[in-house]
RNA sequence: GCCAGCGUAGCUCAGUGGUAGAGCAGUGUCUUCAUAAGGCAUUUGUCGCAGGUCCGAUCCCUGCCGCUGGCACCA
């Protein structure tokens, strides 16, 4: 049997979800389930990113110990991939020193030969306990958060990785798709940075930067595995490698990464230099989604304008938020948040579309006492999903829907009464039902247990019309 | 600043060298199986601004304006 991976990025889990978080869980899942209702053997995996210094910050502004703090956080998003109706198989905590540390250890010492010891020079904000370059500080080369404070200029012995070795093969990897990067103009992006000479990069913190949190290196226990090393990893410690080769063997490589914009490098360059260097096998893909706007205007928590995507599954239910996302959010360019076109789209596709098509079906069956055996047709491949357009899978998916309402228009079944007939709407509303499956599973699983026969009962409302 | 892209109906967007389309919203109408749902019909556009090439440009070129993204240690 052919498997399939698809990771999310694993959240950062010093705030809360917001909906970007939730549009890329539902990318995930969709690609995810799509593949798994082709027959294949799927892993959908996302976890914690909790192995930052920033954590460490936040929970001490919280006055809560650091590993309860990660683990409080963490399960919000756990609990979000739920609400939206995500079937996630792993979610690898940062701080699992089981199999996270195990992982990011060995990784490490598989990359031995491109890690490498140098010093490093910044300026650091004793006040925000963080390092900072010129261009973050204020005119007066002075921290923002804490005007009127000098920085410190702290010089710090790390390890570096020798990310410059790589370039040449990375060029030659993006370009011709081994490395695949969706869409397009974000590989393009990928190749102008690759254009500049790479600088090596730093992967370790000391010990008192990084507050003793996070993987300890190899044989130093004097510094911790930067974040960046051992979070991109997390796609591997989380289908065992270091701890179960086995399983490792089955899943790596991810099939595709599914992450937002602003870590792509991370993923297209860094990531798969790590992997070379290693030995490992690279990704087969990474696919970049934007940006959510509100209104709009950027999603900040300074603005205040954080969309709280709980709130929004309570009120309207997983189904439609996922729809939302999947429909009206560009799948690869940013898009808008906006409660009104939110209901609008509610009630134009959902409530009058699918929801009102089922009713009026189901109640003609109950009037008609139509009865019929059941045959589930097969799941088949959509080339838009394949592509990512998730927006345009869904668009032919309602024109079927349209074509059914006119269908039922012109025939009349109210008069006719023709059992024959409204079998025949039933089979086209069942196969709507299982294309949709991926996208919309709840919907798709009561539209078919509704007409699973051979009686079939007209029931409450899918989508009860929004006002 | 440099590089890339975008700017088309109220909204979201598609599109082509011969003066424009879809969906939603709006309006009218038909119908009643259905969630005041469905069907049909239909209004609206100096296709960002200013030049240029061409018989002819929304689509090609130049400039300008506006927006977005990338330009390394930011999950």
């Amino acid at each position: 049997m052919s498997t399939f991976y698809v990771t999310c990025a694993i959240p950062y889990v010093n705030a809360p979800p917001h909906v970007g978080h939730a549009l890329e869980f539902v990318q995930g899942d969709v690609v995810a389930r799509y593949h798994a209702l082709l027959g294949k053997d799927t892993m959908l995996l996302s976890g914690g990113d909790e192995n930052a210094l920033k954590n460490v910050q936040a929970a001490n502004k919280a006055g809560i110990p650091v590993k309860q703090f990660v683990d409080t956080n963490t399960e919000k998003f756990l609990e979000l991939t739920k609400a939206l109706g995500c079937r996630f198989d792993v979610w690898q905590k940062g701080s699992d020193e089981k199999h996270n540390f195990v992982a990011a250890q060995k990784l490490w010492e598989l990359c031995k030969k491109d890690i490498f010891k140098k010093s490093y020079e910044g300026l650091y904000c004793v006040g925000c306990e963080q390092y900072y370059t010129k261009e973050e500080l204020d005119e007066n080369g002075q921290c923002l958060e804490h005007p009127g404070k000098k920085l410190d200029v702290v010089k710090e012995e790390n390890y570096f990785f020798r990310l410059s070795k790589y370039q040449d093969q990375l060029v030659q990897l993006i370009t011709n798709d081994t490395i695949k990067i969706i869409p397009d103009f974000r590989k393009n992006e990928m190749l102008s940075f690759l254009k500049q000479p790479l600088q090596d990069i730093s992967i370790s913190r000391s010990n008192e930067r990084a507050k003793n949190w996070g993987v300890p290196v190899p044989g130093d226990p004097s510094q911790r595995i930067y974040v960046w090393f051992d979070a991109l990893n997390i796609y591997q410690s989380g289908v065992g490698f270091g701890w179960d080769e086995k399983m490792y063997d089955k899943w790596w490589p991810a099939d595709v990464h599914v992450i937002g914009k602003g870590i792509t490098r991370f993923h297209a360059i860094y990531w798969p230099a790590f992997l070379l260097c290693a030995g490992l096998k690279l990704p087969k893909s990474i696919f970049v989604h934007g940006y959510f706007t509100v209104n709009g205007a950027k999603m900040s928590k300074t603005v205040g304008n954080v969309i709280d995507p709980f709130t929004l599954i309570e009120k309207y239910g997983s189904d439609p938020l996922r729809y939302y996302f999947l429909r009206e959010i560009p799948s690869t360019a940013d898009g808008d948040f906006s409660e009104s076109r939110f209901k609008e789209v509610y009630n134009a596709d959902l409530a009058n579309g699918i929801g009102n098509l089922t009713a009026r079906i189901a109640k003609l069956c109950e009037l008609n006492a139509v009865h019929i055996k059941n045959t589930l047709p097969a799941f088949s491949a959509n080339s838009h999903v394949d592509q990512y357009e998730f927006s345009l899978a869904l668009e032919e998916l309602w024109k079927d829907i349209k074509k059914l309402d006119v269908q039922i228009n012109t025939d009349k079944p109210w008069e006719t009464k023709d059992a024959t007939q409204i079998k025949k709407y039933i089979t086209q509303l069942i196969h709507i039902a299982v294309a949709l499956q991926p996208f919309l599973p709840d919907t798709a699983r009561k539209i078919l247990d509704q007409f699973k026969g051979p009686a079939i009962q007209s029931a409450v409302p899918l989508f009860p019309r929004l006002i």
